[in-house]
DNA sequence: GATGAATGAGAGTTCATTCAT
DNA sequence: GATGAATGAACTCTCATTCAT
């Protein structure tokens, strides 16, 4: 095993921005590949080509590099296009609120992994950028959900924190089995049956099991007893 | 060769099977605390007053000992009294099974972890006893949903994987963020609520949003039509 | 990884000169199998049923097991019978010497090499009765070799190590390739081929490059003088 | 991420081939002096005045280290003037060859036995760089022998790996005697007396032994002649 | 006589971090 | 600004040996 050769004596000198975005950039591939478990700083040097010296004139510390690294992922993709309809059938708007988070969480589950499972322990996780832009994301589909509550469409009996539970719990549960290898899955289809239970799941009204239809056989009955008695009255 | 002739102090002897008990208690408390990450076998042969060496004849791997931890622990529990009715009202039925299960969880949510975010993604993690264990702990829930689907109370038409992943999506969801400090959540609240939106996102019968827009059609027309009497009256 | 059962709970009690055989037994075993490297004490009271323990009341140490290992064996083997002619054509007297010796090292090629590659370099190897013995096998042939010299038909200019070394130098060099998996080896035609290079390399008189045949001519030509002589007086 | 802020002594910095050599020194250094077996990185370490994780730098393993250590002993000797003459008097030729060899092993028999005991046994072993330098060294006298042989001056009958294993277990077999500190030897003796033994031993025509045969026979002719023709005359 | 629980020194290896150049 | 040599604490695991029972 002969110690490798050099590959270059002479550092690349880039101003400090690009440097830093070449960086985070192989962090974030690095991170993606490997999982925050087995992240090594070596790696990310090798991969951009510099020295871990120089990884360290920019981030105090690897656990800072990964921050930077989750945080400029969630920048990149909150400011890509969401569609985000403020009107328009409950149903739909849910809908699409569900399907991009699931998509968002799906496209890089590594990096997603380390956020939601490692770096939301961090005793100050709430002070970071990434708690925001973190918070964003749930916030696209809890503003739905609160719309549904206002309009009187959902009902507003359960805590907020149980049906964000319930729909993120799920979006990520469905997430990591599919990082385990357990099979594939559908977006789409995922997310139309999320939607689904929790739209049943919160609608007012008496539920289905309670037989809706019994207040229609009521109402009719009143309506059909208004009728005779102005037929009567003709 | 090295040991030769040295002053060794001889702590407690105790019979195998309750050294390996003491030892199994302690990483369980280490593994509750520390989480698996920073789990020093160090630290479980100080906590028992042992030598790591006494550790490694008995569990040939830190891994080893972990999954030994995690098993003991489902085994414990899963002994305990469990009220499973396979009859009664489903809701009564499927309460009981969520409830159940959370606590179970949220007993023990660092053991918990280690088996749902570590283990269950091991290659062999099929082959481990405590995958018999978890499925054991998923089956108490899903076999009431499956009760629920043949007696045509819930719809068949999702997914059981789905289904699943929502009921313990949610439960786990709730845990990490109880664990995490956000707050302690009530179990018995949170099971109902868990409850309460999966029997109505799974209950039979047209969904209680499409019977409304039914019943407000069926209405409109009745009243239309009372509009025509009337009018006809004038 | 449950901790396997224990297997026996009482020990057989043995005459004391007995358990030591089984011991000596045993560790020859694993000597023979794992190399006097991987040799474990462990391996060797599984093997016979015993503990580490009883081993170390017979044993002061490691190592003096696989001395007394190796010396059972040399003495085992020095006990079987070994056909020394001590009269005969002194190339058949080598051969069955060499081949000898290349049968016992094949035999147990590990034992051997801990022999002769281990015991043989520590400092107290020559107190040890296994010198005596090695010195009993290596006699086997420096005694036909001896006689040879004695007898005028080796040459007694080459000091007698340096044809030790030769000889079983050759030996051992065919054996550690056999053991490496470099092939097997016939002991017949290794000894025949060994004997005939060893024989004609000491053989006295002059080498036959240095032409023999001058000398026979010489003698002819004495005789053929004689003749004409002789013939001339008739 | 342990350390942070500490104080550390940086001792001298070199560069990579430089800090590589002395490493690779102080290795065969301990390798000789404590042999394989007891060589520890630790001492390596200290003897270079570097700490361990510097050598971990260099060398992905011991065994690595082990390596390189012998080729690059193997590659310094290698390129050292051999006078190899390819015409000339064969003994001369044979006499170099083996000079040459005996005198290599010699100087480091330490590494020698490492290369020729341990790696030798290794399944890689002919795929490492060492293995062809080993060749080299068997070559420088196997190519002699195979000279002889062409030119008809030294027999074909036996194998060659026969012929290779008597010289080299020769030469073996004195070194490793003289590293258990049996005496020192002249290598120019010893080079000269197995030379001697294997040119006899592989001389072609007759063997002295059977041209004494023959000579007897032929003598006994004449001699019966001459008493025939005594006979006659009485 | 026998056991087997207990030990502990230390081996090899990893990697985030530092800082002289 | 960049490098990469250097570090060392920490960690897992091994096994010959001891001795209470």
């Amino acid at each position: 095993m002969p110690p490798r050769a050099r590959t270059r004596s002479f550092a690349r000198r880039l101003p400090r921005d690009q440097r830093v975005a070449e960086i985070i950039q192989s962090a974030r591939a690095v991170l993606r590949e490997r999982g925050s478990e087995q992240f090594l700083t070596s790696e990310v040097a090798e991969r951009c080509g510099t020295s871990e010296g120089t990884i360290y004139k920019y981030f105090p510390t690897k656990r800072d590099l990964l921050i930077e690294a989750a945080e400029s992922w969630y920048e990149e993709l909150l400011a890509e296009d969401y569609p985000a309809r403020t009107s328009g059938p409950i149903r739909e708007r849910l809908y699409q609120a569900i399907w991009w988070s699931l998509s968002f969480i799906r496209r890089e589950p590594a990096l997603s992994r380390f956020v939601l499972m490692e770096l939301r322990a961090d005793p100050n996780y709430p002070t970071m950028r990434i708690y925001q832009q973190n918070r964003e994301v749930v916030e696209r589909v809890m503003s739905v959900v609160a719309a549904g509550q206002q309009s009187g469409a959902f009902r507003s009996d359960l805590p907020r924190s149980l049906i964000r539970d319930i729909i993120f719990g799920a979006i990520e549960h469905q997430t990591w089995a599919y990082l385990r290898g357990e099979g594939d899955f559908s977006v789409d289809n995922s997310a139309a049956a999320i939607t689904d239970i929790v739209i049943r799941g919160l609608s007012t009204g008496p539920s289905s099991e309670d037989l809706l239809s019994d207040t229609v056989k009521r109402l009719e009955n009143i309506v059909a007893a208004l009728h005779q008695q102005l037929d009567a009255k003709t």
